[in-house]
DNA sequence: CTTGTTGTTTACCAAACAGTCAACTATCGG
DNA sequence: CCGATAGTTGACTGTTTGGTAAACAACAAG
């Protein structure tokens, strides 16, 4: 069957470095050949174009990180509203993690790029509308657990989620102008503010 | 005194309206000439870069655009939570007559082109942190106002104003990126929850 | 009218860019 | 070992870019 090769995994996997780290106009073709150390015939070999690589960088991404971690921390076995704290935490030491490396706060690559091309390239627009719908619905179903059990005032749980996702996605995307944990550390109880918590869980201080 | 011209106010208007239309990366030079109705040369005669006429931009945005708008909405004539809702209120209505004129919502220039670019250009970093700080520097003199009436819980006012802030970015990007009014439509209400607010504006239906 | 200042134009260059192609190579099943 | 399949390479093309420079045009003050 062939030739085997990881050269399109290290595509991807470069594409969406540099896309996170500076910005998807500013990345060219050749700059990710040669991040992934591969030659641009073989770049068109797997991909269209830098869109094409875009949208399948974005789905390879969601697959093989976020989802897994989505599904841990939104598990059922925590406490509704436990789920989405431990979801906000996770953002603050993510973005911990990645300033210690990269000496900058890189935010979220989905809401970045999508709000940067969203007007220009469709398929990748239909891509990260995707993807944030599947992040905001792991908050929907945390809240209407929440109100089930008395924690969250009753209201469009749909209506609710988004608030709260619009928060998370604008602290994370002020953290990453300000270079600046600040916005990400008021997260956690700005977005319980935002829901009305009585809060059962402990805030630590 | 030399020759007049008014070259360099079209081309601070034409690359503000490219960029919020697009992105910063995608435009160039040369379009911003071209919707501007100048040559090159005479940008260069104007700017010495891309990155120096797009800080022009948002100064010039803010001094002539966004300070009256914001010094009539944030009056202190306006009971306190009332200047909060006339803001949010007034990001829905523009980014709609935008949506009806462009076909698209384009959210805040100020945040897209910073979160964008805040990671390759220092300056149009520091240029947009100061445009940002302005912004939030009225919300949180409002929520104090609250705080003295006793609208709005006593606590850091500053920590409020940037949870706000932040709720009010992630909207606009949200809207920017499904092209969708419903997160401004959500947005008055879903702030007043955050402040905690005891609501004595009257809320339409 | 002249002279200095301010702004405009045109033509140009070198680098970077997206995209193509034909020749080449490794690997697997048979 | 042989051919089909899957992947690689490097050299190439044409275009778009950012950036420069020198000649030119309008205008104001003396």
């Amino acid at each position: 069957m062939g030739r085997k090769s990881d050269a399109k995994q290290r595509l991807l996997d470069a594409a969406l470095d540099l896309i996170w780290e500076n910005s998807y106009g500013v990345v060219t073709i050749d700059a990710i050949c040669e991040k992934a150390g591969v030659k641009k015939g073989s770049f068109y070999y797997f991909f269209e174009s830098k869109a094409d690589l875009a949208v399948a960088a974005l789905e390879e991404e969601w697959q093989a990180e976020m989802k897994p971690k989505f599904d841990a921390i939104f598990s059922v076995s925590n406490p509704p509203l436990e789920r989405i704290r431990l979801f906000l935490q996770s953002a603050h030491d993510c973005q911990a993690e990645i300033q210690k490396e990269h000496g900058q706060i890189l935010g979220c690559p989905c809401f970045s790029l999508g709000s940067e091309v969203c007007t220009q390239n469709e398929p990748i627009r239909e891509k990260v509308r995707e993807t944030l719908n599947r992040f905001s619905r792991y908050l929907e179903s945390a809240i209407r657990d929440a109100q089930a059990e008395g924690s969250v005032a009753a209201g469009d749980a749909n209506v609710k989620a988004r608030a709260v996702y619009a928060l998370y996605e604008g602290s994370l995307a002020q953290a990453r102008i300000h270079n600046d944990l600040a916005p990400l550390r008021i997260l956690p109880d700005a977005a319980m503010d935002l829901l009305g918590a009585t809060t059962t869980t402990a805030r630590p201080d």
